[in-house]
DNA sequence: CGCTGGATGTCGCAG
DNA sequence: CTGCGACGTCCAGCG
């Protein structure tokens, strides 16, 4: 760590010339920094499909880990972006600031064309605290294990991930008759297709075991749509309603 | 429209006094504008899971339609964040900038707590234009229609999103012998979860026409995984090779 | 690297 | 509003 301020300040330049503007975000990619510019642009993708936005203006963010996201004045997800891992460059091209995102397996490039830039700012972001997050499916992996009578009175847990010919099962064990019995685990309301997921592990596993070995197959999870519980009902399979917290 | 500045030209601050950073943000709030913050935050979130996040340097958008996104120097997905259609308010809390976003429905908070302002910029978004977006499902759907032998030879496609009680089916039609047979389309290389989603509906035809009838499933994607080649040997279907381009 | 399944998934569309 | 399935899903964990 040195005094050069360029090394840890925040940097902005505000309706910059396209040289600067271009100097100041080559450092900031250069230098490992997060980079945002606004601005009017056009954005082309191609790769594992491909599109084009015509010019608006947009907000776009250029992460150390290389990742690049497009955002408009609407939605949660960028409407354009590129992965982390992607390698980012800048440059003047017709008078237009132009940043170019690109990588391979699978080939794919965004390019990001500045008519006019508003603004620049060069961040540095750190990371030391990672997030802690409770009400997952692990989560509710832990309460039955904990407690498996939650479940179902006698219900005991035997491995967890255990592999089937068609997938890892949440939890495997046996029922208080000794008979197979396999949970599938979601962390909210379910529709079909966690059904289809329980139904080709016990499928697998009676397949696996003998021709006339009984499986149980158990759906955990808050709650279940009408037509979920009908495609339960028609597979022999059961419902158990539990919530990863509380 | 008038000319007022603040009206639709990029507002910045750097390195603000706890009240005029809180100030812009709530201008910028109240005028349907794009809010972005750096500096050091803690962030917590309560809702259909719950979070924490201690203290580190931060890049926070608020979009005028009320989404909320945390970023961290690293993923290209927010390390916290609120949807589309929340109530983001701004207030000093204890010599601390304090941006609160809530919705109902489910109930959920979102809780940045600034120790320390970097920067604050307010800009203005426009979003005449939309994304032009080729080489999903629905194209390889489209190619479909217009060449049906591309599927089989003789493949005659009757109907799309056809309604079976296990769900509606990408297409429904007949083979050149007469059989009823659904495709399952998929716009890159498919698992086992694409397998299970076209087995559900076969079986739900089959027990919906007659008991005899036989009725082929085709799952067309551009690959599948090995293990999604052998679930759809056992349960009797089939794999054609296709793209959604070229 | 590819496979697999979870996710505070998000998003759009239909009932 | 809920249900349902696509998504350039992203992402971690494992082989």
């Amino acid at each position: 760590m040195t005094d050069d301020p360029s090394e840890d300040a925040t940097r902005t330049l505000a309706e910059p010339a396209v040289g600067p503007a271009s100097s100041l975000v080559a450092d900031g990619l250069a230098s490992d920094a997060l980079v945002t510019l606004f601005g009017r642009c056009t954005v082309d993708y191609e790769g594992r499909a491909a599109s084009e936005l015509g010019p608006g203006d947009r907000h776009v963010m250029l992460k150390p880990d290389g990742a690049a996201l497009v955002h408009t004045d609407e939605g949660q997800k960028p409407v354009n972006w590129q992965p982390p891992g992607c390698t980012h460059e800048c440059r003047v091209d017709d008078g237009a600031l132009v940043i170019e995102s690109r990588r391979e397996t699978p080939d794919e490039r965004l390019e990001i064309r500045f008519s006019d830039v508003a603004h620049v700012a060069v961040f540095r972001p750190t990371d030391e605290e990672t997030l802690e997050l409770e009400g997952t499916e692990a989560d509710l992996k832990d309460r039955i294990l904990s407690e498996p009578s939650l479940v179902e009175s006698g219900f005991r847990p035997l491995a967890t991930e255990r592999e089937t010919p068609a997938g890892a099962v949440d939890v495997y064990g046996e029922d208080s008759e000794g008979r197979t019995t396999v949970l599938e685990l979601k962390r909210r309301r379910v529709g079909p297709d966690a059904v289809g997921q329980l139904d080709r592990y016990v499928a697998a596993l009676e397949r696996d075991l003998h021709a006339d070995a009984e499986v149980r197959g158990i759906l955990v999870a808050p709650s279940v749509t009408e037509r979920a519980r009908s495609l339960l009902a028609e597979q022999g399979l059961e419902f158990v309603s539990l919530t990863p917290r509380d």
